[in-house]
DNA sequence: TGAATCATGTAATAGGTTACATGATTCT
DNA sequence: AGAATCATGTAACCTATTACATGATTCA
């Protein structure tokens, strides 16, 4: 029984852009801004091991020549069928609200996996529940104001700034989508 | 030998600003956009007897009447050192990529437990801290620019707009509290 | 009285963190 | 030859998740 990880599906995304090593992974994650994932060998190697047993990914080449010996990982078909269905999982309101990194870290994989068309429409629907959520973190932050101190009052403003920028985000991301298409 | 985690001291922010029960904590975390905490009971109550046996809180009343039978828990003094030590910890550039959340936890309780004065030197440092690491983000991203398809690009812009957001937070809530001390 | 919800807990599981370990290879 | 780093792994521990369980109390 294969219960996959949001580290899980990181790894899978990665692997579907280019076959790569354990290593080649964790730099990615020690290196980039990337979702800050965990760069530890006990992170990653266990979980490509799990990927592995259900054979979501296997090993290409266990080279020993020039790259020293390590061995590349990529996707199975099981693997992209798996990443794919994660994907077009349907977005819900709660998503918004607790799993914006979850959200953002489908989309950074959807065009290569799904094609344009598909990233189009997730974008509108983040863009209809990031609508239809603002509303109700304002709500909440007038509902508090003055019954907290100022830091709480700011903090929950930090939130709400963070949220309009994915709005506007949204907007922008959704505007080079359309104007790719013609 | 006891590691309080982000969890345990978001329970003891709450408990400095009101002795509550596990009932009472789980509704705040279900019901507010605080952290994104889990308010199940599984994670709570655990949690709470690890803070109980490191005597970091402590039972102040277990009230039979009127509201049920509940424990309400308060922070002993050695819980409220706790606070104040993790609290006192300064920013370094590697907590910003990664942790703010953890920021923006310490934040919301900053002002009751240390004051206005400490609440506003955290915000310079942080202020500091995001103005350094901007440039570093900027400048990854234009690097990579070309070397990925435009999902993965806009999702990096998606996290440097959040930082953007920040920094202008950052001013805001500077100026509040320059503002208050005159 | 029965349903809902209040309020606290526990058990199994699984995954991440931390730390350690080990060889091979490149570089000086 | 020795240091650094490449590359993979393992073991102990801890915590969150999930699901279940249990009584008490309010409310219809």
């Amino acid at each position: 029984m294969k219960r996959i990880t949001l580290f899980g599906y990181a790894i899978l995304g990665l692997l579907y852009g280019k076959a790569s090593s354990g290593y080649e992974l964790r730099k990615i994650f020690a290196e980039t801004p990337m979702g800050g994932f965990s760069d530890s060998p006990g992170a990653i190697y266990p979980a490509l091991r799990r990927l592995e047993t259900w054979e979501l990914i296997a090993a290409s080449a266990t080279s020993k020549s020039p790259p020293r010996r390590r061995r590349t990982l990529e996707l199975t078909s099981e693997g992209i069928a798996a990443l794919k269905l994660w994907l077009e999982i349907p977005l819900e309101e709660a998503d918004v609200a607790n799993h914006l990194r979850t959200i953002m870290l489908k989309f950074a994989f959807m065009e290569s996996v799904l094609g344009d068309s598909a990233t189009l429409i997730f974008l509108y629907s983040l863009q209809k529940e990031l609508q239809a959520y603002m509303p109700r973190l304002t709500n909440f932050i007038k509902a508090q104001s003055g019954r907290m101190p100022k830091s709480g009052q700011l903090a929950l403003e930090s939130g709400l700034r963070g949220y309009l920028a994915q709005v506007q985000w949204v907007s922008h991301a959704v505007s080079v989508y359309e104007g790719d298409k013609e």
